[in-house]
DNA sequence: TCAAAAGTGTTGACGGTACACCCATGT
DNA sequence: ACATGGGTGTACCGTCAACACTTTTGA
């Protein structure tokens, strides 16, 4: 029986050097949409679970690794894609943006970063795709400590409260933040500080993922 | 190119007289899995989305129609199913479960509804698949008003807050209930009283979908 | 010495939780 | 008259939001 072909996308979000939030594309080599943008993404291989396709797919267009990646929503609507029944599985992972940002700048397969507020057009659905993702994110940032993905490993409580305002688009008070963050207990202080600064430096921390799964287990609840 | 085929799963629940939550399930005619117990659902088409083929599935296979039905997850491992490669895109689905009693157990495609926390075991990764829908419904219900689909048009607030507490599997203090969704304003105290009880009869409300729509706009949030 | 961000406590308002008794109805 | 669930108010406590000044560092 014939049942519609399969792909996945991802949208990769990261922060740049300015805390703005950037998602990661790919210029199309072939058509439909040739020459536009499009999310990173593929056709599923028989011997693949979806999530294996998502990070190989990745890893073959741009070139990034990531550790958090999470399966979107599956988009299935009959016209989606010119070349005729592609259903695709999307997928939105969350990656330290420094860590990446020569290899996609620099990269032969023609990958960039954009900042969510000025995507161009693109291919297929993959707009409305990114805005899902973009909505999930938002959402999920307040009840689970995902943002952690997106730092260095070890960073600043500024850092911390800077990518919270980028993401929920809010200000957020300086001491009530810190005071919510430090209680829940999931961030250890490290024996360094920021150097390089032109200020008092800050402690840095790093979250502590064992812990937040011991706290779980004991019905905490993280919330921001 | 070869990808996966692709089918519709439907894990539907639905509230019994006693209030007892419960899920419809079928029982298979065909190899593979010949006799067990599954969630009903089937390939999709190509002429149809994946929600069309959702409710086209569900009444095929139980003769149910369902209002409320959303997607759940995307089940894509390698070998879930024994005939090949075959991804599901599965959704879940609320009724109000008197509508359907008398349809599906006198079905011959032999469709039963099962309480959930005494489910047969299940074809395929289907027993994972009710889980998850579970697991989701019991989340959802606390951040969105979707409880009422499981009840009839017009109840009383004691059968929504044992249905509830059926779902959550707590109790909860009837005043500070009350008081609670009242205060949302969702609720419109209808012209009638429950008849043929041996009490003391209770008012019956009704859900306001468009008030919530409204309210949602203007910024409220849901929270039992 | 100046600029720029780090770091730190207290108070008041509000919301959530705990809790017990009388009422209406059918048998 | 009795059994069964329907319906109602208050007081306490804890949590969250608002708010400003001192400290450290490099330029």
């Amino acid at each position: 029986m014939a049942t519609p072909q399969l792909t996945v996308d991802c949208v990769v979000f990261g922060l740049d050097e300015a805390d703005q939030l950037k998602v990661l594309l790919i210029q199309r080599k072939l058509e439909p949409f040739a020459g536009a943008w499009a999310l990173p993404g593929g056709f599923v291989h028989l011997d693949e679970s979806l999530d294996v396709a998502a990070r190989r797919e990745l890893q073959e267009e741009t070139g990034v690794e990531t550790h958090f990646l999470e399966q979107l929503y599956t988009f299935g609507t009959v016209d989606r894609d010119p070349r005729g029944r592609v259903v695709t599985v999307a997928y939105y992972a969350l990656v330290n943006l420094r860590d990446h940002t020569v290899q996609a700048a620099t990269d032969a397969r023609d990958a960039r970063w954009f900042a969510v507020s000025h995507l161009p057009p693109l291919a297929f659905d993959h707009g409305a795709i990114a805005q899902y993702g973009l909505q999930r994110l938002r959402a999920k940032i307040r009840y689970e400590p995902i943002g952690f993905e997106l730092l260095p490993p070890k960073f600043t409580l500024s850092q911390l409260q800077r990518l919270y305002e980028v993401i929920l688009g809010a200000e957020i008070d300086k001491r009530n933040f810190r005071k919510r963050i430090l209680k829940m207990d999931l961030l250890q202080p490290l024996d360094e500080k920021q150097t390089g600064v032109a200020h008092r430096a800050a402690q840095l921390y790093r979250f502590q993922p064992e812990r937040y799964r011991q706290l779980q287990r004991s019905g905490f609840s993280f919330e921001v």
